[in-house]
DNA sequence: CAGATATATACCGTCAAGGGAATGTAGCGT
DNA sequence: ACGCTACATTCCCTTGACGGTATATATCTG
């Protein structure tokens, strides 16, 4: 299974996990909204959720699909010990991110 | 140019990125505490160095890479939106916590 | 200048991910 | 049962990134 960055590497999936963030929506509608063939949208979908970026509700032929939370903290507990790096740097993120301190950490040593 | 994402995509370079944390390292030594060969650190330094991970500066034959703040801000911004996401989802998590504080402790799944 | 050190670059073979087109599958309405 | 809708899957082909090896470049030392 790819990780979180290889995941996140396709523009093709971050446009579908930006739309995604308005709500759940069916296969057809990304396909609309995206202007990207089924076939493509269906494949990136499963590798999304294959890496439980999001999940997945079948309602008669209509597949839901939502975000999950899970990969997103990933990426924040990678960034977070960068964090000072840019933090004299630039201040404009709010002070809100030390929040999350709570997840477990990652193999990335 | 490679994006940002993609640029971490590779665990090498997120390793590489991991050791400057530390500060300022000289190619050879980065070598030694990778453990990869010079050439494709050279490599993924010179990748790093395009997509504003690190700078350089010259000493001698030697050269000091460092980190640099605007990628990473890049990522923070881009994680932003989605914040909301995994804050109820932290929301759950501490709740949980909290049942399973004031209730004895179980077996874990 | 010769040789050594430190790093960069060029070239090459491999391999896997991505897109496209066609096809398969499941549930719905009539 | 039939056709239609919504979506998933398969197959093929192409492309490009990665790692490895060899080589080039620059700077120091003697």
């Amino acid at each position: 299974m790819l990780t979180v960055f290889e995941i996140l590497a396709l523009p093709a999936r971050r446009e579908i996990l930006s739309l995604l963030r308005q709500g759940p929506r069916s296969v057809g509608e990304l396909v609309e909204e995206l202007g990207i063939s089924q076939p493509i949208v269906s494949k990136q979908l499963r590798v999304l959720r294959e890496a439980g970026f999001v999940s997945v509700r079948a309602e008669a032929q209509r597949r839901w699909y939502e975000l999950r939370p899970e990969p997103f903290t990933e990426v924040a507990n990678w960034l977070e010990p960068y964090r000072w790096i840019w933090s004299e740097h630039l201040d404009r993120l709010g002070d809100q991110l030390d929040a999350l301190a709570a997840a477990p950490p990652e193999e990335d040593r």
